[in-house]
DNA sequence: ACACAGTCTGCACGTATGTGCAAGTAGCTT
DNA sequence: AAGCTACTTGCACATACGTGCAGACTGTGT
């Protein structure tokens, strides 16, 4: 009732051990039973260890002696409790701390800046890594019961979901936003990949989009878009309550994942160059001063209209590495953004304006 | 500007080193300046360690590399961050995992119940020292930046005071909520070190209502009650935003303070005898049903009517042990509480109803 | 009943973190 | 400028924690 289900055809990706599985789900078996007494006695102890040790300070030692067991057994059950979600950590920055630039840039966009420390002798792999791994925890806290979640999937959140901090949840979804097929690939292993990662941590059921990132035809996405499947998948996607995406850019060092995997052709990198476009959220381009009207490609993308974007309630950015400064500043101008994960060095280069 | 202020006479207790101290306040001087902006420094590398370690999981060898310094500052640092509140950890309890027959007295009393465990064995002086601990940590996700605190202190209080987890608030005050003078001494001392430590841990701005715990004459008390340096505390009280309080009982082995400190005499004793009392919430005494009109000692009481004091949104309650049982379920009765903190075996005792 | 696979446990060891101490540093006083 | 105090730093050691491994245990299939 609780697992993550993934929707749509698509592969799903090997699980780690101990996850509850959705599948062959004829239920109350006795096992099945014996199996959930246990793993729930395990969150039990988990949980009172958890408790003994973040709260009440006992070491290890102490709180194995008064759950009558070794103290690597206290250990294990604290690194379950951490990565089962059990345990929050947050660092938080008091509002004094932060300059007066950062301030002025937060005022202007009205958005939150989420500073992640990389040094800038990071090369930009670690950089994204770094970056994807903080936002994975920030995440949690924006992410809860009830709600659910667009994702723009990418080469960045791709190493979002590699880091994703579990946390219980009910009722949730995570909904596609663009879709993934291309001329070579379906796309949908690597999609399905991403977005099952997400409805595991938060057991949120998986909403996919089963089309390609972009059409060939224009008059082909219309016709789509009308048939009641995809309407479906629209329509949660027009009521989420969160959006995460990454920015991609046509000029970078390491191109975002539409850039490179053959899903735009010669053309259409010269379309973009003749509009002068920045940066794309989920297949959707831009200009630096934020537009994205009448940019030809745009009638072929399969992602959510920006302005349509710009309605949800929050809408949380990870970029990392200054090469995407020129996407970011125009997803800035075009109001996407309410609350912006990014590296250090990328935030200096925003502030000198 | 944000440092904590003890108004009314009172000692200041000693503080800590490295603590701001309000006294002495000629703004300005140099000095001041450089050291402001030494432990700004300071502030930085804690919180920036506290990142790497927490958010992206460094090791501290890796951060004392990153940071150019040796590893053993930034296990300095990084205590430092948790102490200063920098850090902040929550164990969280999903809800399944409440049993029904807690859930029912929830339910029932409209009170969630924050369970700390504490092994059977424990002494009543661990069992309070541990729920205070528990409790001082919980307290940290009540109280932010604009509300006020209302303090009833105690030998609980005490305890929790001792080890309250910092957190940064901005405009923020705490009050005393009844007064702390008997037969024998001021009590001054006492009580101020207990809101002392609070302010201290909030930053808040504090309160203090010199006036004795139980007047000799109701008479008194009516009168001074008129008075307008009085009554601006009892407004305070009024509005606060959080109550938090312990339980007296009139029949524990470790008595609350108030029952064993001089503030009462044979006569009170015999008074409450005589009406039922069960327990009582900064020296206003109730019965097992949760009335206390007509208790003749409340007259003399200097904390609020407990009409008014369920009035607040949140009212924190902090119990520890069985013997105050029976003034548990009085204070429930009364509907005093909103969240109530207690040890797990005073929960079992409630569950057996 | 037996063998097998999968999981859990505690031990022993290696790694990571906490801390007393002596030396160094900065600011203040004389 | 010298001397003082209060604080910070890195070292070396002490403690606490994480983890591979072998044995114990549990449930499953033959």
């Amino acid at each position: 009732m609780n697992a993550p289900v993934v929707e749509t055809s698509g592969e799903r990706t090997a699980e780690h051990s101990g996850g509850a599985d959705a599948s062959n789900s004829t239920e109350k078996r006795p096992e099945r039973a014996a199996e959930h007494q246990v793993a729930n006695e395990r969150v039990r102890d988990a949980l009172r260890a958890a408790h003994l040790y973040y709260m009440q300070d006992l070491t290890m030692e102490a709180i194995a002696a008064e759950l009558h067991t070794s103290r690597s057994s206290v250990s294990r059950l604290i690194s379950y409790a951490r990565e089962a979600g059990l345990v929050e950590i947050q660092v938080k920055t008091p509002a004094e701390r932060i300059s007066t630039a950062l301030q002025r840039v937060q005022d202007k966009h009205h958005v939150t800046v989420h500073v992640v420390p990389v040094p800038d002798s990071a090369n930009e792999v670690d950089r994204l890594e770094r970056v994807a791994m903080s936002a994975a925890r920030i995440l949690g806290q924006f992410f809860d019961s009830n709600m659910t979640m667009g994702i723009a999937w990418g080469s960045t959140m791709s190493a979002v979901s590699r880091h994703l901090q579990p946390k219980v949840t009910h009722n949730s979804q995570i909904v596609q936003l663009n879709g993934a097929a291309n001329t070579r690939t379906t796309g949908i292993v690597y999609a399905s990949e991403i977005m099952s990662r997400f409805g595991l941590a938060y057991g949120a059921y998986v909403q996919q989009f089963p089309v390609p990132a972009f059409f060939d035809d224009p008059a082909t996405k219309q016709v789509l878009w009308r048939e009641r499947s995809i309407r479906r998948v629209l329509d949660i996607q027009k009521h989420m309550d969160v959006a995460l995406f990454g920015l991609g850019t046509p000029n970078s060092e390491v191109p975002g994942h539409v850039y490179s995997s053959g899903y735009l052709d010669e053309n259409d990198f010269a379309s973009l160059a003749a509009s002068n476009v920045v940066g794309d959220v989920a297949t959707v381009f831009y200009r630096a001063d934020g537009s994205s009207a009448d940019v030809p490609i745009n009638s072929r993308a399969s992602g959510p209209p920006l302005d349509q974007l710009a309605r949800v309630s929050r809408r949380v950015c990870v970029v990392s590495g200054k090469s995407r400064m020129p996407a970011l500043r125009g997803a800035l101008a075009a109001h996407l953004i309410t609350d912006l994960i990014v590296d250090e060095a990328t935030v200096h280069g925003l502030l000198d304006e």
